[in-house]
DNA sequence: CCTTCTTTTCTACACTATGTAGAAGAACTT
DNA sequence: AAGTTCTTCTACATAGTGTAGAAAAGAAGG
């Protein structure tokens, strides 16, 4: 999967928080304390579309974007992309585990109950 | 934590799976395909020492590296990067666990059960 | 339909990370 | 001291990302 910058995951930030799609001067609003030139915004959201991470609808003006996937859903997978590199998945599962909170821990437990 | 370029993770990889340490010799000779100068896995591994991946031993002629963390441990601790990351740890989680095979379900449980 | 305003696309440049290695220097062997 | 081996320095190419102006395209009003 591809990776994203500090600007570009800023970017998905806003389009993952929010419910209804964005125009470019929404995002470039949105991101407090930049200044940045909607043209920046655009290239961005051009390239992040490129990548598969937000979807334009082209019929509207202006274009309106949103993501493609969810904040969490998105997390998941590099998370399976990392333990899918990995020739000893259960050692990498097992150190994970080993690393997490208690209450992470209990999460998951719920979690594997509830499968 | 920072990341990997292609050339740094196959020598990782070398160093992950070697029990002993290694010299710049050893590496270049143990990536199959690729035909590199000395010089370049001698860079590509201060890099990773610089990078805090691997250590070097001065004293002994060749230098020897190896990796300071077991495969398993940084890539866990890639996980757990990306988990931090989220505001939505539990949401994150729970597509994460959705998504896993049920072998990797039941390697979750052991380790969970064990805790 | 011609002008003006808004929005998008194209093009461009700077900066960093990474892959790559030669030249020069340091250290060991004999 | 000379030769050999190894390391360090320096350098360059490429790709990804942040950044935005100039030019083009589309909409809206007269």
């Amino acid at each position: 999967m591809a990776t994203l910058g500090e600007l570009e995951r800023s970017v998905m930030d806003l389009l993952w928080s929010s419910d209804d799609a964005l125009a470019a001067t929404d995002i470039r609003d949105g991101l407090a304390g930049k200044e940045l030139a909607v043209t920046t915004v655009l290239t961005v959201l051009t390239r992040l579309e490129t990548k598969g991470f937000v979807t334009r609808e082209r019929h509207i003006r202006p274009h309106v974007f949103r993501a493609t996937t969810t904040r969490a859903n998105h997390m998941a997978e590099l998370m399976h992309e990392v333990l899918g590199t990995a020739p000893d998945r259960d050692a990498v599962l097992a150190r994970f585990v080993g690393q997490v909170s208690s209450s992470d821990a209990a999460t998951l437990r719920r979690i594997l109950d509830g499968k």
